[in-house]
RNA sequence: GGGCAAGUGCCAGAGUGGUUAAAUGGGCCUGACUGUAAAUCAGGUGCGAAAGCUACGGUGGUUCGAAUCCGCCCUUGCCCA
């Protein structure tokens, strides 16, 4: 089976043979549900290069899966030798979008901010080409901060500049702000937050000649009003684009995994982990998936995903493939399918190195009990769980359901592969 | 600044002195089935082997006993200024 990573024949060169336009390629990907203008778009594709921009928020360590697909927004059109601009909200950060969230966000400090955006630059470049000439002769894609503008800002000014553009009349009556105040209310600051963000995009326009905000579809408002802003400020020329707000069939958010957020950093998730994520995804979303997450063209896409049913299987196994080798790398890829191999054939292998391993010390093993031994691996939380799960005969060790949780666990040196419910694995090594 | 109302478990939301570790729904976890899918069915979902402990914004009281009553504080909403 041949993978196209990076480089390789794509969809998008499938998508200029074909005659197809960034904004054609993205509507028929399935990332527009929203375009403000868009034949000015297009003849701005078609005229020169565009500089665009995703706003990514930076309050987490890391970006995870919601922020994947407008990375590809910016992979896809950088592709197509347009010019991406990944704008860390370190400036919005520290006052907080009200946009679909029913309580004020949690306050981060601006250090904290800046070093997740330093964690999350190799996360850009996997997606983007921060050098340029990747795919034939490219721009650079660029990684800013608004924090380096927005704090320098000066009250006074700002308000006579730019808060004279806004009409709160129009913003009382912006779904966002209305649903806010008839239910939980909102700040000022939060009520700042759309002003603050067209100014990011008016800024972008005359420091970067960016003419393109893109986002998420809770983001049209505060998108558009910056395309306003820019409008009345300096007479320009500006566009939005937002995709649908991605939940899975089920509808959930998506790249969410147990509860938790599935991490970009292989540090926080594992790139098996993140692999899992993909190959289990519902049979409703893999055609979607393979579209805003791949870059498979279209008649690889459809081949997959025709026959449905059980053939998904491996439709499955390609978006897991192709989106671990964007995010991870090749070689992470053939680890995370090895472990896949080994851990569902039954027989799983102790010495898979996706599987995580928990280090006990031999004399804290000592006197412990099986149920001790799961909550060490982090598979259970206390005792009591351990029991209702070792009842509903969900915990295993070595390849045997644990019946007695108190059961003293002996090694005899050797690694011990505990299991929970059917697919969460650690092994445990004894350390001196 | 004044008046009124509210703050309960992951979320929503009952509960207004003991029978309430706290109804119900959602979420989540596990088991069966299956294709590492969905749907369905079943069980579970504070800690503890138990006694019991911790928990209903915070704090101090009243009471044999408080999520439930009282004082103060904090936060939020509505109305007035």
């Amino acid at each position: 089976m041949t993978s196209t990573l990076p480089g390789a024949a794509d969809s998008i060169a499938e998508a200029r043979a074909d005659g197809l336009g960034p904004l054609e390629y993205l509507q028929s990907r399935g990332y527009v549900q929203d375009v403000s203008d868009p034949e000015g778009l297009r003849r701005a594709f078609a005229g020169d290069v565009v500089t665009a921009y995703v706003g990514f928020d930076p309050t987490a360590p890391s970006l995870h899966v919601g922020h994947m697909i407008g990375m590809m927004m910016l992979a896809s059109l950088q592709r197509f030798g347009h010019r991406p601009i990944a704008l860390g909200g370190g400036g919005t950060a520290l006052v907080g979008d009200p946009s679909g969230k029913t309580a004020t966000r949690a306050i981060v400090s601006e250090d904290e901010i800046r070093a997740n955006l330093e964690r999350m630059l190799p996360q850009f470049s996997r997606y983007l080409d921060f050098a340029g000439g990747r795919w034939d002769g490219n721009p650079p894609a660029l990684l800013l901060n608004n924090a380096d503008w927005l704090l320098a800002l000066q009250y006074i000014p700002f308000l006579r500049d730019i808060g004279r553009h806004f009409s709160v009349n129009e913003m009382l009556a912006a779904e966002t702000y209305r649903s806010r105040l008839e239910t939980t209310g909102l700040n000022f600051v939060e009520f700042n937050y759309r002003m603050v963000q067209a100014y990011d995009f008016l800024h972008l326009f005359r420091s970067e000649g960016c003419a393109l905000q893109m986002g998420g579809s809770d983001q049209w408002g505060n998108i558009v009003a910056g395309v306003e802003l820019i409008r009345k400020a300096d007479g320009g020329h500006a566009f939005a684009l937002v995709c649908p707000l991605l939940t899975t069939a089920s509808g959930e958010k998506m790249g969410k995994s147990e509860g938790n957020s599935l991490w970009l950093d292989p540090e926080l998730t594992s790139p098996y982990d993140f692999y899992q994520y993909w190959i289990n995804v519902d049979d409703a979303d893999v055609e979607r998936l393979l579209r805003l997450y791949t870059f498979l063209p279209e008649s690889r896409i459809d081949n997959l995903t025709r026959a449905g049913g059980e053939a998904l299987r491996e439709a499955k196994q390609t978006l897991a493939r192709e989106v671990t080798a964007l995010t991870h790398g090749k070689a992470a890829v053939e680890a995370a399918e090895a472990a896949t191999r080994a851990l569902f054939s039954g027989a799983p292998d102790i010495d898979d190195p996706s599987i995580p391993t928990t280090e006990v010390s031999a004399d804290q093993s000592a006197g412990m009990s099986l149920a001790d031994l799961f909550i060490a691996a982090g598979l259970v939380s206390s005792r009591g769980e351990a029991r209702r799960k070792a009842a509903e005969g969900a915990l295993w060790l070595n390849g045997e359901r644990v019946s007695d949780i108190d059961e003293a666990f002996s090694s005899h040196g050797e690694d011990t592969l505990l299991r929970f419910g059917k697919k969460r694995y650690r092994r445990i090594r004894l350390v001196s």
